[in-house]
Order: structure tokens, then sequence, then C-alpha cells
DNA sequence: TATAATATACCGACTAGTCGGTTTGTATTT
DNA sequence: AAATACAAACCGACTAGTCGGTATATTATA
């Protein structure tokens, strides 16, 4: 395999490597099994990636895009902050329904994150931007009278650990519960608990 | 160091390692690491646990007699769901203020749930027993006719998912509010929605 | 009580293998 | 000719686990 362009063979060492430190972690990953899975070469995939960890923090924005880009890019001003939210968790149930490896690389990102400061400071970004977008909802829903008066910081968190709890669907797979059922409910619930 | 009791080097050893898995991960500490933390000698280590991983198993234990034992002991039976429900939320907020290691032990649990099968099964347990408890208090509400007829797995997911959201307090410390703050609000939160 | 026999706790040098990263070389493109 | 994209052999540091042996505690025996 030879002189494909940059950005196909970027996108082929991506894909391997997130499917890889989905699988079996970013440490029980060797760049080995990446030029496997690949099958590109070593040289090749070092020629586009400096190391093992910048190629783990470019997967954190390839998987941003992926699978951020419907949620982070919704217009709150001109929409019903119920409705909104109701979609929001559409959109990560479909997330779930599509790639359960999205969630469980989002739990690679946390691990990393509790022991490299680089990597957390990335993520950190991203629920900075989530939290962000929680809390405009929030509060164009108090402004609209439509919810009691919230500490809007409070609501933003929990909206984001409640979404959050497909993780642990993605790991344990709870058979008497589909996570698009949890998902579907605890936002009803949610939004219940916001209103007047 | 030489012939401590058994009980005594072994408390020892998954102290050590306990502190190093929490900080560095898993696959990131070395059994000298262990070794050296702990000030004994590695074939003391092996004398008392066969493998790493035995050994991390072993963590699996000690770590929740040492956190769940006051969570999961409650008895359903007389008590007050409501304040019931408060009060596994202060023991979170106590167990996150003593050691803000416990619940990144959690994470460092979950992520090796992803690709390792005996932990995984183990760590089941844990959430088996917790959710065991959480559908108990619930059933209680609606029984008394203080809850509304909720789904009891989803509600008592929720409780177990929006508790675990101090686990992201423990990674990124958002500095706004406090990991109290939000275990106190989230907890009056379920219970108003789960209210008639 | 003294001694022998055995089990338990422990030590640390060593091994076989792994892994991230480097280096050198080649083909293609511009 | 110069830069880019890739291949693959190679290196040195590191690691889980082993093993022969020692020290201490416990039990059995005389």
């Amino acid at each position: 395999m030879s002189n494909l362009t940059k950005d196909k063979s970027k996108k082929i060492i991506l894909d391997a490597a997130l499917s890889l430190f989905v699988k079996n972690g970013y440490s029980q990953t060797s760049m080995d099994d990446i030029v496997n899975l690949s099958g590109l070469s070593k040289g090749a995939i070092y020629h586009h990636y400096s190391s093992k960890k910048v190629l783990f923090l470019s997967l954190i924005d390839y998987w941003e895009t992926f699978y951020f880009k419907d949620i982070l890019n919704k217009n709150i001003s001109d929409c019903n902050p119920d409705d909104l939210l109701r979609e929001i968790s559409q959109n990560v149930v479909i997330a779930f329904k599509s790639k359960k490896n999205i969630f469980l690389a989002e739990l690679e990102f946390w691990s990393l994150s509790n022991y490299d400061n680089d990597v957390r400071e990335r993520i950190k970004l991203l629920y900075v931007k989530l939290l962000k977008l929680f809390k405009g909802i929030v509060r164009k829903g108090i402004n609209d009278k439509l919810y009691k008066n919230l500490n809007v910081d409070v609501a933003a968190l929990s909206i984001m650990t409640s979404l959050q709890g497909v993780i642990w669907f993605s790991i344990f797979e709870e058979s008497t519960i589909s996570a698009e059922q949890y998902l579907n409910d605890v936002i009803e619930f949610i939004i219940f608990g916001f209103k007047k």
C-alpha cells in the first residue's frame, strides 16, 4: 500500500487506532497492532503522527467531530427548550445505536484524563462546550417562564451526567432495560423536574 | 521488612497498589512500582497474589468493603424513602470528601471492565447489589403512595447514574460548583421528580 | 523443655519477551 | 532535485513473572 492521499492515510490510521484503543485500551494497544490493522507501516504512522500520544490526541478531535457535530451545533434562540433537550437525547440514542464504540471511547478518554494533563485539558474543552450549551437551554427555559428558578450550573450538570449514563450501558449491558428506554425516560424526568 | 502477619502484609500491598493504580492506571503501574511503594519484595507480593490481575481483582473486594459498607447495609423496611436517598447521597459526599481516590478507582474498574471479562463480571455483581437497593427504595416509595407509578428499573438507574456523576468531578474538578452541592441538589431533584 | 521437622513469609537476581520510537532506504510526486 | 509518503529492520528500555534460596514461626516429638 503506498502513496495514498494524506487525509486518506490519516483516516485509515485513525479508524484502526480508535477501534483498537476502544477494544483493548490505550496501553494495551501497541503501535504494531495499529500497523497490522491499518495495513500501513510503522514508518507511515510515525510520518503522520509523531508519537502514540499525539495520535491519541488527534483521535479526540476525530471523535468529537464525528459524535458531537449534531449536538454542538444546536441553535438555542428560536427553539423550545423541552424539545431541544428531547432532540439531544435522541441524538445520543442514535449515536448509541449506530456505534457503542463512541461511548467506550469516551470512557477511555476519561480514564487517560485521570493521569495525563494534556488529555485532561483537551477533554475539559469538550465539556465546557457541552455545559455551555446545556446552560443556555436551561437559561432560556427560565427566561421563557417554562422552568422554575433553577441553579443553572447544577441543572446543566444534571443533564450531562444523566446522558453520560449510557456509558454504563456500553460497558455493563443491563438486560432488563435498554439504553434507549433509559435515555427517553430520564430526559422526560429531568424536564419534568425543571418545570414550575 | 520481614515476617509480618499475613493480613498486615496483604493490606500494605493493597494500599500501595490502590494508590498507584488510581494515580497511574493499571497498565502504567509496574509490579516493581508496587514493590518500591510497599517496601516489600517482589517475592513477597507474588507469594500473596499469584499475578498482577489477581491482585487487581482482590483490590475490588478491598475497595467495595471500604466504600460500600455503609451504603449496602441500609435497611429499607422501616425507613422513609426520601430520607434514605438523602442519606445515601450524603454517604457519597462524605466518601468524596475523605478520598477522591475512591471514585477514580471506580473509573479504573470501569475502564478495565471494558476489555476484561473477569473484571466486568466482578463489577457487575456490585451494581446488581446497588440497583437492587435502589429498586427496593423506589418500590417502597410507590407502595407508600409517596411516589408516582414509576418504572422501577429506570428510576433505580437514574439514581445510580446521578450519583456516579461525582466521578466526573473527580477527574475534571469543575470549579464553579462543588461535588457536594451537585450531589445535594441532584438528589432533591430526583426525589422531587419521583413525587406524585 | 529442648530439638527436630515443617510450613509460611520473604528476598532479589534473572529471563524471555514486549513496546515505543529510530534509522535507513525506496518509490512517487512536484 | 527536492520533498513527500511509505516500508521494514532494528534498538534499548522496560516488564510480568520465575526460581533458588533464606529467615521466621509453628507444630510434633523425645
